[in-house]
DNA sequence: CCGGTTCGTTTCAGTTTGTATCGGTCGAGG
DNA sequence: CCTCGACCGATACAAACTGAAACGAACCGG
């Protein structure tokens, strides 16, 4: 669930139910940030805290269920640099999140890029701008927001029930329509004749996909 | 309380128990951290944070009774290290005290400029002056808040919570427009058309964010 | 106190977005 | 090759949201 937040929000998420292994790939590959849960199996989250620290540069976040101090104590005393207690609400992991990163360096490199472009048509997250071959397009909200999520996942389907959860914060009921409604309206912007759309193509049946050429 | 346990446990530590000395004498006076209670009289810690940000380049702990999801997001929106609910335990707040002084010691260049450039828009915190081009713009009060936050988190979207928790010291109380009328005062200064901001976006639903290039 | 500036509230108009609905298209099974 | 049902596109309309003018309260320097 942590996970899938983060995505939304512009992380780069990797995950390790295994604590043994999670200390492994944080000192082998290249992370910017560590969250760490306290009760993994294997190796709990402060081993694993006290094994990386000295190879692991970033922020290192720690999780726990129990509201314990001593853990809380213990785990700042073997390096970590911040502890939530869960249940976590997402909006304030993403704010201590952002303040670690913005401490620890002010190159947040490897999160998602804020540009994407696809086939002639880029679009920049930072300044929720589209070009067109280098003409800019003017998108609503809503729009952008599909567009972005369709170019996120460039070349693959995307789901429609996926579309739904993303665009609406809830679970697809079946029935609704606006999804169509707002491709419709996307495709007239981005100049896609809908009876033989080039770019934003529907995969009946399952969802959209946005046609990357490679 | 506090700052007894502190003084035992090797802190040199000074009272205020008034926010606008405690923002006077944290910029002008020489500390290491700053622990500040957002319930403070005369000014309240949010305030004072964001006031000294700019001049105080150590950590910044906030204490709080109330145990509000929306106050800890504006405060480390405004530049706070963390944030700790009260009762504080003693013990807790030395570890992360610790912690905090550990990471800036290790890079005593981080904090938050006062001067942040978008895309030919200069922000000067520190005479509250701005630049559009080189070119001197004359904001008031509110309007220069309002920038400066949209400013401190250029590139992403500010939500309509947070800048109304961060410019009225309140929650929202979901039917206020005094924002959007800042907005529109804004963007007619920063020379922006509202029908198509290039600068300001609204993005529908959510709030408003200050587009930064990448 | 006085005049001017700033800022929030009210209000209305314009835009954006979802819902309802109708017509067209696709494709499996005969 | 035909039929039927499921699916998709798009128009029309209504609800929700935003922009900003008009007004007045609060503030500020003298």
């Amino acid at each position: 669930m942590v996970a899938e937040f983060l995505s939304q929000n512009g992380f780069e998420v990797k995950t390790e139910s295994d604590g043994a292994k999670a200390a492994e790939r944080l000192i082998n590959e290249d992370f910017d940030v560590a969250v760490l849960d306290i009760g993994l199996p294997n190796m709990d989250g402060i081993s694993v805290c006290r094994a990386v620290r000295s190879h692991f540069s970033g922020p290192i976040l720690m999780l726990t269920a129990r509201g314990d101090e001593i853990d809380e104590v213990v785990s700042l005393e073997v390096g970590a640099d911040d502890y939530l207690t869960k249940p976590v609400r997402p909006r304030v992991l993403l704010a201590r999140l952002r303040v670690h990163l913005r401490r620890s360096s002010d190159t947040p490199s490897a999160s998602q890029p804020s540009l994407i472009e696809v086939d002639g048509l880029a679009i920049d997250a930072s300044s929720r701008s589209v070009f067109l071959d280098s003409v800019p397009i003017e998108l609503t909200t809503a729009e952008f927001d599909l567009l972005w999520l369709l170019a996120a996942n460039a070349g693959s389907v995307v789901d429609r029930e996926v579309i739904y959860q993303e665009l609406h914060g809830v679970r697809y009921d079946g029935l609704d329509r606006s999804i169509d409604l707002r491709v419709s309206r996307l495709r007239k912007k981005i100049g896609d004749d809908p009876n033989l759309p080039q770019r934003v193509k529907s995969v009946r049946g399952v969802g959209y996909i946005l046609a990357s050429k490679s």
